[in-house]
DNA sequence: ATAAGCTTATTTATATGATTTATTATACAT
DNA sequence: ATGTATAATAAATCATATAAATAAGCTTAT
């Protein structure tokens, strides 16, 4: 009847295990058309205690993804209240059964952020944050040579200008970027043998560098819909999900 | 010595009591001159049980505000690791001292989303998600005349077009707006008379109505740069922190 | 018939004690 | 110096008991 224990490694401990389990499973769907079970069912399937069991309940809730009430049994929120810039539930969305709708929803996000991050950087941006730009452009060069990894690289580069915005709600995305980038790069990479163009990358951190807001929007805007037409080329050739 | 009992009204019951309590005392800075409280410590001080301390702890861990470890204890997490986009946080934020700082690096991020969110609304909005959008028009022109909320006929019209993208991710920032715009608005009064230019928004109206995405994006921007400006005035007449 | 009030069953919420595990500082030995 | 055992500490876990909230059904008054 169980045979789900709860699985340590996965997590610090029972807990955050408990967590992740029940965040794939809710994010997978397995609660759409049953209930969610009650506190004292989900301690007796996963072998756990009561504060195990609550604890998890109460972080899932923290994060926007179930309710609790007594005598009512704990429900699954609508997937519009979760908060998909929880990396948890950001994570739990990208590595269930691979959407490219969410890749091109998040890409959409992306071109709305970065190339505004971008102008922001090249305002603000001291020495220190133009060092760190550069760098990442450095290993995406290097990454190109095969003396770095490309996903690291490019991930640094997009980082780095999220850091010079000097603005915390920019500071956020570099979590979630990197969490969503790490998570799509097989699907990237299927495209085509693609790398990013060290080019247009270039070009944002040179209007960056020579502190011109509107060249480096411009710039990164194109980086991203360029990403943006891959994806949707994509969708129109394989219409249905795609990968694992 | 303690004298802080948990106040259940806060929430609906102890543990969000104490969770919005412990939000508050954190983002207020209580601990950053001194070490958090341990488990048992957090549950005489508020005089509740463990289950209700290790819970709130818990989704306070969950939000990024926390974090634990055995024989170390429990503690603060730097503010970089906060969840800004969790909606709690977030308030917890703008009710502190309050900051123009704060508000100008949030109005940063709006001029990034929603000029962008207007576009994508230009494109894919249907009938009913701009019917909405000429709802919150309609509220704002009879805000006007007195006989509806300004601040609420506001938010609905940038929520309707929030919605209107189909983009959860920009879902997401309904939540969020409301939040900030509502916790902002004693300050957005002080400034002036000023309520928010019903042309300035009807431009938008129009644009996506008309489905031109860039006319859109343009007015969007038009809009929220306003707001940008006047907070930069008020700074440099108010260089201090302004209200309470 | 209908609405208000009462009862009961169910589920979360709270409290508390005991035990276990993870971590780190310290003492000790090599 | 470097590694190893030990002790101390705080969270993690388990177990159990009691309280509070509330959905649903039942009763009763009108």
């Amino acid at each position: 009847m169980d045979m789900d224990r709860a699985r340590p490694q996965l997590g610090r401990n029972l807990t955050y295990g408990m967590l992740d389990s029940l965040g794939r499973d809710i994010v997978l769907g397995k609660y759409t058309d049953r209930a969610f079970p009650t506190e004292a069912e989900l301690t007796e399937q996963h072998g756990v205690s009561r504060s195990v069991t609550r604890e998890a309940v109460k972080m899932l809730t923290a994060k926007g993804l179930l309710s609790a009430r007594p005598r009512q049994g704990t429900a699954v929120q609508p997937p519009a209240n979760w908060n998909l810039f929880d990396t948890d539930v950001l994570r739990w969305l990208l590595e269930r059964r691979f959407s490219i709708d969410l890749l091109r929803q998040f890409n959409e996000l992306r071109v709305a952020i970065e190339p505004e991050a971008a102008a922001l950087a090249a305002k603000v941006a001291d020495v220190s944050d133009l060092a760190a730009i550069s760098a990442g452009l450095e290993r995406m060069r290097e990454a190109e040579r095969g003396s770095d990894d490309p996903l690291d690289a490019d991930i640094a580069f997009h980082i780095a200008i999220l850091q010079a915005t000097k603005n915390p709600f920019y500071g956020q995305f570099q979590n979630i970027v990197s969490t969503a980038l790490r998570t799509s790069i097989r699907f990237t990479n299927r495209i085509k043998g693609r790398t990013a163009s060290v080019e247009d990358h270039a070009a944002v951190e040179h209007a960056i560098a020579r502190r011109q807001p509107d060249k480096a929007r411009k710039a990164m805007r194109h980086l991203i819909g360029e990403v943006l037409v891959l994806i949707d080329d994509a969708a129109e050739n394989d219409p249905k999900a795609i990968g694992a």
